[in-house]
RNA sequence: GGGCCCUUCGUCUAUCGGUUAGGACGUCAGGUUUUCAACCUGAAAAGAGGGGUUCGACUCCCCUAGGGCCUGCCA
């Protein structure tokens, strides 16, 4: 059996690292056994939904390489949730409660005061049919709660093990608002059941929603005649590098704003796929590469901190280790030949740096001069004509015989008046790229 | 307040009662580059604390501390 999968984001919102780890998991999953990534959109919810969330999130896991076979919005599909939802009723598993939103606050602060878990009592379970009329009467709406069983309910976690969540603790899960909107939980296990979701992949804040979805799943699963519960993996949530939780700091964390800021996805899919596993995060051109080793088993339980500093750093090693060939048309965009990238690519952390170096090869950049005599004696020693790959060593032999200065005292002023910069490429590689003219004008202090 | 999960080098982790506690990233050092970065090599670096159980605990149990998550007519 080929497994079915499914990321289901709510348009409300920008994909951040915490639901692209979810994301890529799932896809990572699906692709390593051949299986297929279902990309749902939760947008149940019309008032906070919006196309333009949408559309982002599309774009952001097209650009970050995670394609899916079939996608579909929850809003194509009330007219099923209507149907299981008039079958829960008639079972008497749906079932409609008339407390406001502020009575259910009062009765959760009271049973928080004296030390009870704040689950709902069931109340509306006990009203007559007079007293829901009256409600009615008055103009009032039910909402619908979900009647669970009050039992535990167990499963074997892919990542967690064997979980056990007992459903006597939890509220009965309202299913559909006062207004008649659905919230999530059951247009999402409706359409699991039916499009055969095979494994449910998420992070451990919905452990114990699952409970409440096996609950769920099993009644649709006997209304239907059809179906089957999906397995599922819980993985840990991401913290930040200060070791707190990441929920304070998303909007800085979104897919979007590291596109913008010029890192590779690949570098993003590096590492969100390992962070967390005993595999160690390298940098990974090829996506593929970490579907085959993606395994549940190498997942650990503990939460790992996402440090943008690592990202960062990933970001710049994958960029070392890429082929020109591999960049030529973003590198040419910014005018940067392969000759320069083969010069500076050590010396960048994101493609866009490479725009730092063709300035210093192709001027005006100003000079830093630590001795001007020193520089302006240099001077003299540049070669004429065309540079080649000697002309560096050439010069710099000259300069030192002269001169007598050597090492650093001999590199350091040049570097800085050649390039204008305290560290970079070997000067062996950049010297030809910046020609004689510009190198003895540079030297001479000269904007050049 | 209640419930669930977690805690090994700075970071991500291996170990599933007996190991010189291993690897990766980072750090540091050396090499190379007649400088720096990059690159190569090497080194330093860890079982949160306290009790048990056991011939023997990182490993099993309890307590404490710390962290994450849930506890919504959000997802």
């Amino acid at each position: 059996m080929t497994p079915i999968v499914r990321f289901a984001p709510s348009p409300t919102g920008r994909l951040h690292v915490g639901n692209v780890r979810a994301a890529l998991w799932n896809w990572l999953f699906a692709r390593s056994k051949g299986g297929k990534f279902i990309l749902r959109i939760d947008d149940t919810d019309g008032e906070r939904s919006t196309k333009d969330f949408e559309d982002g999130i599309r774009r952001d896991l097209q650009w970050l390489g995670l394609n899916w076979d079939v996608t579909f919005s929850q809003s194509s599909r009330f007219g099923e949730y209507d149907k299981i939802a008039d079958a829960l009723r008639q079972r008497g598993l749906l079932y409609p409660c008339y407390e406001t939103a502020d009575d259910l606050e009062r009765k959760r602060r009271l049973q928080r005061a004296r030390g009870l878990p704040p689950v709902y009592d069931r109340a509306a379970l006990s009203l007559t049919q007079e007293q829901k009329k009256s409600f009615e009467a008055e103009g009032r709406k039910p909402h619908w709660r979900f009647k669970l069983s009050q039992k535990p309910v167990d499963w074997n976690d892919l990542i967690r093990g064997e979980t056990v969540v007992d459903t006597a603790n939890v509220s009965d899960p309202v299913l559909i608002r006062e207004d008649g909107m659905y919230l999530y939980t059951l247009p999402s296990c409706i359409d699991d059941i039916d499009y055969g979701i095979s494994h449910v992949i998420r992070g451990e804040d919905h452990v114990t929603n699952a409970a409440v979805q096996v609950e769920i799943m099993r009644a649709i699963i006997d209304i239907k005649g059809a179906g089957a519960v999906p397995a599922f993996a819980h993985h840990s949530l991401l913290i930040g590098a200060d070791g707190q939780g990441l929920s304070k700091r998303l909007g800085s964390l979104s897919i979007g704003a590291m596109r913008e800021d010029g890192l590779e996805p690949q570098a993003i899919t590096s590492l969100l796929a390992r962070l967390g596993t005993s595999e160690a995060v390298t940098a990974e051109p090829n996506i593929m590469a970490l579907a085959e080793a993606f395994d549940f088993a190498k997942v650990g339980r503990a939460p790992a901190r996402f440090d943008e500093a690592e990202l960062l750093a990933l970001n710049a090693k994958l960029l070392h280790e890429t082929p020109y060939s591999a960049l030529a048309e973003r590198l040419s965009a910014l005018g940067v030949s392969e000759e320069l990238w083969g010069a500076v690519k050590g010396n960048v952390t994101k493609l866009e740096d490479a725009s730092k170096w063709k300035q210093v090869a192709d001027g005006p950049i100003d000079p830093v001069i630590e001795d001007a005599q020193f520089c302006a004696k240099a001077a003299a020693f540049v070669p004429d004509g065309p540079l080649s790959d000697q002309s560096w060593n050439d010069f710099i032999s000259n300069v030192k015989d002269k001169t007598g200065a050597k090492g650093k005292a001999l590199f350091h002023p040049l570097r800085l008046a050649l390039t204008g910069q305290e560290k970079g490429p070997e000067m062996a590689a950049i010297f030809p790229l910046i020609g004689a003219e510009r190198a003895r004008a540079r030297l001479a202090g000269e904007r050049a």
